[in-house]
RNA sequence: GGCCCCGUAGCUCAGCGGAUAGAGCAACCGCCUCCUAAGCGGUAGGUCAUAGGUUCGACUCCUAUCGGGGCCGCCA
């Protein structure tokens, strides 16, 4: 172990960190755990730690089980997580399998780092595109009566709303045939929104994400919060009619000057102030944004973080303008993109197109290769990089594939604590470390707590899952090395007390890994099949 | 034109401002009478895109340039 606290200290201190090092290492010594305090270098301190403290590490897992790590950094305070909030047109893609993947891991490792986390979704059920949901599914409504349904250009053409027609006929009958839209917009909107939402929402179940809550954006109109909320800002001084300068480049061949309803986000660094009103009156889809932010603060929350596609990567600046300018800048947003996951299938990219069917649904994934591998898969890359995820391989049973990999580690502790209750050999929360390989795991455990705690200050799930690959290879290479040297092998039938101590220490992998699989919203699996 | 992300080993990628930059694939050489070899060990492979700057110290922070991807509209 080493620590370049010497360093750090030096400026505020106004010694050098040598001097600095030399006096920390005197008063470092002093304690029992540490075995060799050394400064090295312009002031690093090399510490050995006595071995006692690892043997304690794994007592310690072992003891607090999958609670292990939990950490109280977040201290109780209040975050929203939001995530997916995909348009209610139709079932959950790919793209926001990932999203919804990152999202849930993200807050459960929130939740293991002592934050009080809510899980919300906010259903864009208020704009044009439900109108063409409605559109589209009263097509589907006429096509059950036995009409030939005609999906013009720009509805929703997808099967997903045959069962929607169905159902409207079921509740309505025929008295919506032959009316106008004005007759039957409203209800037929009401009604397919909600029949997608239960879609998603199974979607969702499919891969064990449940939220707290569902945040309606129709629910704003009407109930003046969208006015308050621009209220809000307007007594910041933040809201002005005025005239937006003509975007550079290539000008829209339309375009021309008109006076609007503007936020001056620029105030919060963005890069122009942006339209919540248009020139005839009616909101920009912008405006119910502000009042579900808004209404985000007023809840209570301490951090906001949003989970975003990249192709939404333009909306955030002025998204954490806004909530800058209705928090007083109080409260934090924290905006993670998602970047593309590229399919392949056995090494062949396959494209996606809606038009020629071969657009590929969240269903899809999770019904071919299960919730775990999806989730675990979808976490092996950063959020902001781009992820390949291969149809073949991500099923596959070898070490290059790290699902498999992370997941035989826990399979053979299980394997070995089955074994030996069967013999009816004693455990022992108290290990044995003798081998540096020993040593080497009940590290890499001991740095689990510290793991938590950074990737839930960086709000990065992937660490994690990265963290556990690493734990997995430990545990191999522990396991291996019985084969030449049987003093490292966990079961000695002849020497229960042997036994019960090295067996300690896969257990606390287990636990580890457990704990962190559960994060990742992935069930440990107890054998290998 | 503007903004965002990325550029690290042949390939795919990690890397909270700290020492000699790490894994996995692919290549080469090894390890099963054994608690699961579905695994493990070793060798080789690098001007961290480039040029400046801040710092005792930069892959990490700042600026510019080059290269790859994405986004842009009173569309939601």
């Amino acid at each position: 172990m080493a620590t370049n606290a010497a360093m750090v200290l030096a400026k505020g201190a106004g010694k050098p960190p040598r001097a600095i090092a030399e006096d920390l290492a005197a008063r470092l010594r002093t304690d029992a755990r540490i075995a060799v305090a050394e400064v090295a270098g312009p002031g690093f301190l090399n510490l050995r730690l006595d071995g006692q403290v690892w043997h304690d590490v794994v007592t310690e897992a072992i003891d607090a089980g999958t609670a292990f790590g939990h950490s109280g950094m977040g201290a109780g305070v209040k975050v929203n997580v939001e995530f997916v909030s995909a348009n209610p047109t139709g079932p959950l893609h790919v793209g926001h399998t990932r999203g919804a993947v990152f999202g849930d891991a993200l807050a459960s490792l929130l939740e293991a780092a002592g934050y009080d986390v809510t899980r919300e979704y906010y259903i864009n059920d208020g704009g044009a595109q439900v109108d063409v949901l409605a559109r589209s599914a009263y097509e589907r409504y006429r096509e059950a009566h036995g009409l030939s349904p005609e999906i013009a250009e720009g509805l929703y053409p997808g099967d997903y709303l045959v069962p929607v027609g169905e159902a409207l006929k079921e509740k309505y009958g025929d008295t919506l045939l032959d009316k106008g839209e004005d007759v039957w917009l409203a209800d037929v909107r009401t009604f397919a929104t909600e029949a997608m939402m239960d879609l998603i929402r199974d979607d969702l179940a499919a891969l064990g994400v449940t939220m707290d809550v569902f945040f309606s954006e129709k629910s704003l109109y009407g109930t003046n919060r969208i006015e308050m909320a621009l209220k809000a800002l307007e007594d910041k001084g933040l809201i002005y009619n005025g005239v937006l300068e003509p975007p550079k480049g290539k000008l829209p061949e339309d375009w021309e000057p008109r006076e609007q309803t503007l936020f001056r986000s620029t105030e919060a660094g963005d890069d122009v102030d942006r339209p919540v009103r248009k020139s005839d009156g009616s909101w920009t889809y912008f405006a119910p944004d502000i009042a579900y932010h808004y209404d985000k603060v007023q809840r209570g929350f301490d951090a906001l973080i949003n989970v975003f596609g990249a192709d939404h990567g333009g909306y955030v600046k002025r998204i954490k303008a806004t909530v800058s300018a209705l928090s007083d800048g109080s409260v934090p947003l924290d905006v993670k993109l998602t970047q593309l996951v590229r399919l392949f299938k056995n090494g062949e990219p396959f494209k996606m197109s809606k038009r020629a069917g071969t657009f590929v649904t969240l269903r899809d994934v999770v019904d071919q290769v299960g919730p775990d591998v999806t989730r675990f898969m979808m976490l092996t890359r950063k959020n902001d990089a781009p992820l390949d995820f291969d149809f073949a391989r991500v099923t596959e049973q070898s070490k290059e594939n790290p699902v498999f990999y992370v997941q035989y580690a826990h399979a053979r502790v299980k394997s070995v604590m089955r074994k030996a209750e069967e013999a009816g050999l004693p455990v022992s929360d108290h290990p044995r470390l003798e081998d540096g390989a020993e040593y080497d795991v009940a590290r890499k455990i001991a740095e689990w707590p510290r793991l938590v705690e950074i990737a839930a200050r960086n709000n990065e799930p992937h660490r994690v899952a990265f963290y556990l690959y690493e734990l997995a290879s430990e545990f191999h290479t522990l396991w291996n090395k019985g084969h030449e040297n049987p003093a490292l092998r966990f079961i000695h039938e002849d020497d229960p007390e042997a036994t019960a101590a090295k067996i300690a220490l896969p257990r606390a992998v287990a636990v580890v890994i457990s704990a962190g699989l559960g994060i990742l919203g992935v069930k440990p699996a107890e054998e290998m099949r």
